[in-house]
This record gives structure tokens, C-alpha cells and sequence, in this order.
DNA sequence: TTATGGTGTTTGATGCAACAAAATTTTGAG
DNA sequence: CTCAAAATTTTGTTGCATCAAACACCATAA
């Protein structure tokens, strides 16, 4: 009985840490922080050299990502970090939208005291990466912020479906400082967003969160006509 | 240049026909019809077997299939067809309607007039295979109907997801049956569908595929609250 | 009957070698 | 110098052996 108890504290789904995975979660921050230069070739036996595992769990990373589209096939044996077009750019954003608007109406369902204050400190964060000029820092704050919501819908498939469309976008993201650190646009939506949580109106949030998606859209989409 | 025409018509997608591919295909496809049943165990060795491969592309298969979803870990050495809960019914209805109203409503920015005929040849062979009671014919029909109108979107990652969604809700499916093949409710929802895309108005078709996921969820609802 | 502990079997993960196919480099003809 | 073809290297896939961990079964005790 106290066993039962104990399982729905600690957590719910059961987390495998086998080598496979850890590669992948390793590989995915690799791309995801634009370390690694798109239309670069990646190849099983440089990933397995470079970090340190045998062509199994390497190759297991690359198809995963492959499957999601993290990465694409050039050709037969040719995987590069694919290059944002803008296509590519109008159908994940307009997919977010639909998706990260579905879950930021529903996170209201469940937020609590607790989770607002956090938000007010990932918000924190942010202003201060932007001040220090610390891009990354702001990348990342920000990510958490918007997944803190996300994770309240309580739909765990849902948000999976997000993380995988921010794999897509996550690599340009870094090539837009220095213009994300010095435009503030997506603080305004945040607070938006947090008055949103407080009031337990949820198209209130929807709505800040979909701003927030769409200012992003303007300013990648300017990025990508300007490269040329 | 006849061949690149070619190309872009048959499918656009580089396909590499590996073993672990076509494991993987025929694995979903016994998946989505049902005919593995649900919480029953998967072996990495007995898939192999059953299929004549060996244990990587059935190691493959499995994973990929997990990663999407269809398959899931009850315990780490233990993996099966998830059975539909209710909570989960109503995550992936919701998120269906979001993704599936958003490609239904693109639909109409690439119609043709022979999309819209073999439309109705697929509405026709549903209602034949309604009046044959032949099921498996009028989900097949039935799914093709969907995803032609889906792929009209022109955005393929977004008809992708889709494709993970229904991988999801296939088997419980095929438990709907004979109230599936009793009830035409679907079909005058296929028939405002096919109607929209004639007027080319996004929004009409986006509302009728809406309805009839709606429709659907009302009766696998029902399934769900009944099995006890 | 129910719970617990022990035991033998089954299982997924991992590394690796072999192979065919693709990618790359070199060569050679014009 | 240009470009196609041949030679060479690189690469993903596949199958399989090995191993630690999980599982299933059973006996025993309460």
C-alpha cells in the first residue's frame, strides 16, 4: 500500500537510461544548440567516435532523430541538420500554433501557486540573460518557461509533439542573436501569459502564447529571406 | 527532366527500403488492424521470428514504433499495444482536432478536380462496404478518404504527426465493430467535406472533418465506458 | 490462501565483423 | 583544362555472440 503511494510520487513513467538514449538525448542537445553547422555530414562511426559508444547506440540516436526530422537524409547515407526553409518554417509554425495553443488553454486546468512563482523566476531569468547578453541563458529560460506551461496541460503526448517541432526550429533559433537579445517583444506576451495563469483564463493564455509563437515567426522568417 | 516530373508526383520523400523499414511497416500495419492484441507481450526475438528477420531491424522496428507511441514499456524488459484509456481518447481526440482541422482546412489551397472524383470513388466503395458489412474494407476506404484530403495540405511532417495519432486509436477501431458498420453518421459528414473542397472553402471542410472526429470520439467513448 | 524468497530462463542492450552500396578520389582521354 | 569512368575509401545495414538485468515459476513459510 505505502509501495503504491510512493509510485505516484516518484514517477509515474518508468525512464530507461540505456546507452541508446543517452546518445540520443546527447545528440539532440548537440543539434538543438546549433553546435553542429547544417548540411554538415553526420555519420554512425563519427558519432559513436565522438561520443565515445559503439555504431549501435550511435546509429539507434541518428534514426531516432531521423524519424522525428531532426535530421534528414541528403541522400542514401548522406544525414545533415537540415537548413530552415521557409516553408518548412510556415508549416511548423503553423503547427505550433495549433498545438502550443492546445495546451497552453488547457494548462490553467492545473496550475498552481507554486507554478506561477516559477514562471516569474524563468521570466527573471530572461530579463537578466537579456541584460547580461547572455543568449543562451535566454534560450534556455525561455524554453523552460514555455514547456512549464505546456507540461500543465498534463497531456505528456502532447507535449512530446511540441518538443519534437522545437527540435525543427531549434537550430535557427541560434543564428537570430543578436536580434533576440535586443528585441524584449516576447516579454510583454509572457507576462500576458502569467496574468492569464492567475485569472484561470485559458484563451487568455492561448492567446499570449500564439502572439508569442507568431513574433518569433516574423523575426526567424526575416532571418531566413535576409541569408542569401 | 521527365524524370524529375516523375519524381515529384510519386513521392517526394527519399524512401530507403531497409529491412528495418519494411519490419517496420508490416509491424504497424499488424498493429493498426488489431490483430496483435492489446496488452500482450512483444519480443524483440519473436517479431524477428515471425517475420523472418533478424534481431536488429526487429530491435529497430520495436523502437521506432515505441518512440512513436503505438507500442509502449509496461516494464523495462516488457512492452505492448497500449489498450485506449479514456484519458488518452480524449488527449489524442483533442489533439486531432487540431491537427486534422488545421490540414483539412489547407486542403482547398491544391484541390483538383480528380481529388474531388477519387473522393467520392472512396465514399462509394465506404458505402459499399457498409452495405457488404465488410469492415475492414470501410476503414480502409475510410482512412484513405482522410488522408488524401489531409496530404492536400502540402505540408508533409504535419500529415506525418497525423499518421502517429491514428496509429494510436487504429486498434480500438476494429473493437467498434458491428456499431461502426450500422451507423452512417461518418457519411454525411464525408459528404459536407467533399462539398467544401467543391466551393473551395477551408473552413467548411475543416468543420466537417471536425464532426466526424467528433463522431468518432462519441462512439469509442462509448466502447471504452462499456468494457468493464 | 497469500506473501516471500530463491532459481533457472528469457530478454534487451551492446559491440563487432562482414558485406554491399554509396561517396569520394584518382585517373585518363579528349 | 574538363569531364566521365574507374579505383579506392567510407558508410549503413545486418546478423550474431555475449552479458547483465528482468521475468516467470515454484517452493516454502506464515
Amino acid at each position: 500500500m505505502s509501495e503504491h503511494l510512493l509510485a505516484n510520487v516518484v514517477t509515474p513513467i518508468a525512464r530507461q537510461s540505456n546507452l541508446g538514449e543517452i546518445t540520443y538525448e546527447r545528440l539532440k542537445e548537440i543539434i538543438v544548440a546549433g553546435s553542429f553547422p547544417p548540411n554538415e555530414k553526420l555519420t554512425v562511426r563519427s558519432v559513436a567516435a565522438a561520443l565515445g559508444v559503439s555504431t549501435t547506440p550511435a546509429r539507434d540516436a541518428i534514426n531516432r532523430l531521423l524519424s522525428e526530422g531532426a535530421l534528414v537524409n541528403e541522400g542514401p547515407k548522406t544525414v545533415v541538420v537540415p537548413s530552415l526553409t521557409l516553408d518548412a518554417l510556415d508549416e511548423i509554425t503553423a503547427t505550433r500554433l495549433a498545438l502550443e495553443g492546445l495546451a497552453a488553454e488547457r494548462s490553467v486546468l492545473a496550475v498552481s501557486a507554486a507554478d506561477i512563482a516559477t514562471l516569474q523566476r524563468l521570466q527573471s531569468a530572461i530579463n537578466a540573460g537579456l541584460d547580461a547578453a547572455d543568449y543562451r541563458e535566454v534560450l534556455r529560460a525561455n524554453r523552460e518557461f514555455h514547456f512549464l506551461i505546456y507540461r500543465l496541460s498534463g497531456w505528456p503526448r502532447l507535449v512530446a509533439m511540441i518538443e519534437s517541432l522545437w527540435l525543427r526550429v531549434g537550430p535557427s533559433l541560434n543564428e537570430l542573436y543578436p536580434d533576440f537579445a535586443q528585441n524584449r517583444r516576447g516579454v510583454s506576451n509572457h507576462m500576458a501569459a502569467i496574468k492569464g495563469l492567475r485569472a484561470r483564463d485559458g484563451g487568455k493564455v492561448r492567446s499570449a502564447m500564439e502572439q508569442d509563437i507568431r513574433d518569433g515567426y516574423s523575426r526567424l522568417k526575416a532571418m531566413i529571406e535576409a541569408r542569401r
